[in-house]
DNA sequence: GTCAATTCTCAGAAAACTCCCAGTTAGTAG
DNA sequence: CTACTAACTGGGAGTTTTCTGAGAATTGAC
């Protein structure tokens, strides 16, 4: 199947997004929920749930990163990784980690482009992570334009964190940039408040969805000051990033 | 498409990095730490586990330097070194040595223009030093500009490890001088707290990632005493050394 | 050994952010 | 037009993150 070609959470340059992910987590729950997310917005996806099989599924299905849990039963996912590199495999690799081991007393998490998030992670911000990671290591990646998220006046750099509308600077909180960055990669499609709170939100939040409400409302006071209004309710849908001249 | 050129650790001398480096050590874990950060920034990087595997490698791999531990399992570093050289091999060569053996360095630093660090090393410094031995060896290098690393008015001499702002020396201990390279060498893009950790700190440090707020602060007594201030904080992310919002 | 510089830990204060609540506004069905 | 419901938004409590000073531990020079 094809989901790429209409899917929301896609950008310019994934028209050639055929870009292999190999997830390793011996929690199903959690390498199912990242496998189907990623296999929507148009990667090819493999899970393995030890480092072990990881290692076997990686010699054939040669992944272009790996998404992998610092944690596995077997042996810990350094280990997996030193494994790989070892056997001439230069991808790059996105850890995931527990937020309570105290800030991971393990060092070398960010070297060579590698990248590291911590449970429970948003899907957003997990994506937004292993794309930056593909673009780094230049994996396959046509990379057309850097690291930059543009919908008609806004640009939102990734890199730097700036956030602009018609050149002028915005200041956004972490949710805030999360929730516009979800926003602007779905621009012209209507997204739900669900949706939102699925993609932006940790995954274990347990909150309302009114919160989804409130950082609208935030937001429009930082970049619907200006004129046209980009954010748009769609009553009882959602919200949707569009310019005016649309029907 | 070029990951050199927007890379973080990656220094204006990059775009004919094909500079070969061999990296001998016994510890794997240590080799492919090493080969991992220097392909990143764009060596052509091979490993060996012993004296004798080095110098097979090095006959048709013709690496441009060697980073060398002194304490190999079959022979000593040095006596690796010096063969090489007999067969007419020229290389610059970086010796690793452990903390203690002091009278390694003499003998290792009389051989020529080589140099030595001493583990554990922070990548920051095993790669400032490795390029400023090719520099120093005169292998292949283009090397544009001098040893000077720029940011607005911010000056960095590798050579004299002096540091100005506005024409100002500020005097740095060594930890704060390599802390500001790498945000220099970063500048206008956000690093966090966690890829410092990786790459300035040593790589065996075991403490919290609060010690780079402690830094920051330093250097922000130092070098943001004068306007305007370049080190930014980007909340839930990390820091970014910036001029002020342009446009 | 002592002294000085440096590194690192810790903890309180300040600042920023997240989230919920409740009153208000606005859209829509009948 | 009215009644009903969804959405908006200001206020504020509680939490998290960052900043920074003080001091303990370590290192290096002599």
């Amino acid at each position: 199947m094809n989901t790429v070609k209409d899917h929301p959470a896609t950008s310019t340059t994934d028209q050639v997004n055929t870009q292999r992910i190999l997830v390793v987590d011996d929690e199903s729950s959690i390498s199912e929920l990242i496998a189907t997310s990623l296999r929507f917005v148009g990667f090819d996806v493999r899970t393995a749930a030890s480092g072990s099989e990881a290692l076997t599924i990686a010699e054939e299905f040669k992944p272009h990163a790996l998404i992998l849990d610092v944690m596995l039963p077997d042996q810990n996912g350094f280990e997996v990784c030193r494994q790989l590199r070892q056997d001439g495999h230069h991808v790059g690799v996105l850890f995931l980690t527990a937020k309570d081991s105290v800030e991971d007393k393990i060092t070398g998490l960010t070297i060579g482009g590698d990248d590291y998030v911590t449970k429970p992670f948003s899907l957003e911000e997990l994506v937004a992570r292993l794309r930056s990671l593909l673009r780094r290591t230049g994996a396959v990646q046509i990379e057309v334009d850097d690291e930059k998220v543009r919908f008609a006046d806004l640009e939102l750099d990734e890199a730097t964190h700036e956030v602009r509308r018609a050149g002028n600077l915005i200041e956004l909180s972490p949710t805030e940039f999360l929730l516009l960055r979800y926003l602007m990669i779905n621009a012209e499609r209507v997204v739900s408040k669900s949706q939102i709170l699925d993609h932006v939100w940790q995954y274990d939040f347990r909150g309302d969805a009114g919160i989804v409400e409130t950082y609208i409302s935030y937001l429009r006071k930082k970049i619907d000051i200006y004129e046209p209004a980009l954010i748009h309710t769609v009553r009882g849908v959602g919200y949707r990033m569009r310019l005016p001249a649309h029907k």
